[in-house]
RNA sequence: GGGCGUGUGGCCUAGCGGAUAGGGCGAGAGGUUCCUAACCUCUCGAUCGCGGGUUCGAAUCCCGCCACGCCCGCCA
């Protein structure tokens, strides 16, 4: 309705700029929405009078006067009372009567479905989420990972789209080789039993640490020429079996298939335990080794030889060669600008020699050995997705350290030729402890389980402390639903490019800005609810009784669809997060300020208006996946 | 060395071309016979990393520098 009103806004200012006499272009974003409580500005400004005065050598203040005056006379929007002039900005003033009936009838008759929208030609979006890697545990980077792209699919789906939740598992490649061996090597049954992941992090972590320690002594001159041999052997034995295990699960060896299925199936079992939990769910378990065990891969490897963007090394490899200049915008199909001939390629190599030393970058998409690497599975999946699936979106919900790895790949891509499919990789800032990054291979991570734990004690303690009514049997639901509201809300609140450094302590603290601040709020309301007998009819609603502050919340409800649409062109749903707590600190202002139920002539209007925005933040929270509580 | 990203009051952080830089924590002062004080109101506190530039207008865009993080593997 404010969009509504803000592109309407927009066309006036246009036509206005022109009978003015000014030829100049007026973009849709000189158009601001702006705070209630300003009289000054009033709730929509505009500042296109200074780029047009400056071109005109012009009065700001005269031009703007004029605009508003030619606006004014071609009819204001409805909805608008009035436009007036302040320093050169020009002001639109609402009709605050007609804006508080609309917005309360809106929310009446949309009710769970206010802020959505539907489309004719909705996108499918189909995305990596989550996507942890089988044998260890989930920790906090994935805890981001996960909650992220829950809430932001969540948004995507609200604004029409088509969204396929991809629990992308990493359940390939060499490294489960390794594990292969080292539990042929070292492996216990009963250990396994107990705890899966556990005992074979412990095999995992046993084999890189080896490893790299044998690395150092290699790297150390050897007392004796025996002794680093010995060295030597000692480590490519391990090394080499590891990968001779890969090898023979991607032949589908028997024996490798049987144990490595057992590992995914283990594992997946216990993250289905933890998602659960956080109340998440996906459409698909892919997982990287599907694309490998039912042909994807040796299908896009092959349509990459055939269509001529990949070539061979000099052993049996496959590449594609990526120019320095071709990264940039390679993820949005209308501003891809590739070079999918291999002649530059082959002139720079004749001039440098050897592929590494080549001036560009080769993405591998098969190893010397025969096998693939992430760049096959990810080329696949893109394949798979668009083929299989109709994606008009394959979007990657992965860490930036990424970053350059998914432009290299959205290069690939291009040059293989999916020219349709919108290619979008949504990167979120690193986690790392306070006492330095963190490191599965160093067993250095702080996991889900311990992050929900504590949140969960911590909230128990608090609602035993203050929680009002509440009975024994409900502190735990409640606790758990308060202490995925901290984590959630920690989570996506804050701005996803920057790096976290996560102190458990700051993470599950209940003050301040957090979600259970929100839920609190939204706790007000309900009791307010609660001990109305009946919600009035919006029809019978009486716009004079609304003062200043009541006004102030009638306009942050109705920006919350704006708000949905600036997280959907971001791809991100904090400004979701941070709209639900300027509400709530809206909403708990206005109830200090206000009476409702026994308030003298405004008790159904109020008490309308109340309902309005319990019904906004179950509908924010739920996108976030955060729960209300009928009391906390 | 190259690439990408970040730098906002003591601390965490929003804003990312428009009118006095918005919150939270911390510090200080108030507020509850009344719909949940997990709250509200007020005060203190910012050369928006530094230096140039573009613009009528810059925390926001461009260039240089500094600091920090990440990436630069036939690992994922």
């Amino acid at each position: 309705m404010l969009g509504a009103i803000k592109r309407e806004l927009f066309e006036g200012i246009r036509v206005a700029v022109g009978d003015a006499g000014y030829d100049r272009d007026v973009e849709p974003s000189t158009v601001e929405l702006e705070d209630f409580d300003d009289e000054e500005k009033g709730e929509f400004s505009s500042a296109v009078s200074f780029a047009i005065a400056a071109d005109a050598g012009a009065n700001p203040m005269a031009v703007a006067e004029e605009i508003a005056d030619r606006h004014r006379e071609a009819g204001l929007p409805d909805g608008i009372a009035s436009v007036s002039v302040e320093n050169g900005h020009i002001n639109y003033h609402l009709d605050v009567d007609q804006m508080a009936l609309r917005t309360l009838s809106t929310i009446d008759a949309e009710g769970a479905a206010y802020g959505t929208r539907d489309r004719d030609d909705p996108d499918r979006i189909v995305a990596d989420v989550s996507s942890p890697n089988i044998a260890k545990p989930l920790h906090v980077g994935h805890l981001r990972n996960t909650i992220l792209s829950d809430a932001l699919m969540n948004v995507l789906e609200a604004r029409g789209h088509d969204v396929t939740r991809d629990n992308h598992l990493g359940d390939w490649g060499t490294q489960f080789g390794n594990l292969l061996h080292e539990y042929v090597e070292f492996g216990d049954e009963t250990a396994f039993e107990d705890d899966p992941i556990a005992h074979l992090l412990e095999l995992y972590q046993q084999f890189e640490q080896r490893d790299s320690m044998l690395e150092d002594v290699e790297e150390f001159d050897a007392v004796t020429d025996a002794f680093g041999e010995a060295v030597a052997e000692e480590r490519a034995f391990h090394v080499d079996d590891g990968k001779e295990w890969f090898a023979r699960l991607e032949r589908g060896d028997e024996q490798a298939v049987e144990r490595w299925e057992r590992f995914r199936e283990a594992s997946i079992e216990r993250f289905k335990r933890v998602y659960a939990e956080l109340g998440v769910d996906f459409d698909l378990w892919l997982g990287e080794s599907f694309y490998a065990r039912e042909g994807w891969n040796d299908r896009v490897v092959e349509k990459a030889l055939d269509e001529d963007v990949a070539m061979r090394g000099p052993d049996d490899s496959v590449f594609i060669p990526i120019y320095a200049d071709e990264y940039g915008e390679a993820g949005d199909p209308s501003t891809a600008a590739v070079d999918a001939s291999l002649d530059r390629a082959r002139e720079l190599l004749d001039e440098a020699g050897s592929v590494a030393d080549a001036d560009f970058d080769a993405f591998y998409i098969v190893k010397s050995d025969g096998s693939t690497v992430y760049g096959t599975r990810d080329l696949a999946t893109i394949e798979y997705r668009v083929s299989e699936l109709g994606a008009d979106q394959s979007v990657y919900v992965v860490a930036s350290e990424q970053n350059r790895y998914f432009q290299q790949l959205f290069v690939a891509a291009r040059k293989m030729g999916y020219d349709d499919v919108h290619l979008e990789h949504i990167d979120y800032g690193m986690i790392s402890l306070p006492e330095g990054s963190m490191s599965t291979r160093g067993g250095q991570i702080v996991t889900v389980r311990e992050v929900l734990d504590a949140a969960r004690e911590r909230a128990r303690d608090i609602v035993a402390e203050k929680g009002r009514d509440v009975a024994e049997e409900g502190i735990d639901t409640i606790a758990r639903k308060i202490a995925l509201a901290t984590v959630k809300y920690g989570m996506v609140a804050s701005n996803r490019g920057k790096d976290i450094t996560f102190d458990i302590d700051e993470a599950v603290s209940l003050e301040g800005d957090t979600g259970p601040y929100v839920q609190y709020a939204t706790t007000r309301a309900y009791s307010i609810l609660d001990a109305a007998e009946t919600v009035p009819d919006v029809e019978g609603v009486d716009p004079a009784a609304f003062n200043d502050t009541d006004h102030n919340l009638l306009h942050h409800l109705g920006r919350y669809p704006l708000v949905l649409g600036r997280c959907e062109e971001r791809y991100d749903a904090a400004p979701l997060a941070r709209y639900l707590l300027e509400l709530a600190h809206v909403f708990n202002s206005f109830y200090h300020k206000n009476r409702v139920l026994d308030a003298e002539d405004a008790a159904a209007e109020r008490l309308v208006l109340t309902d309005a925005t319990a019904q906004v933040f179950e509908n924010g929270l739920g996108l976030l996946g955060i729960d209300t509580l009928a009391e906390m």
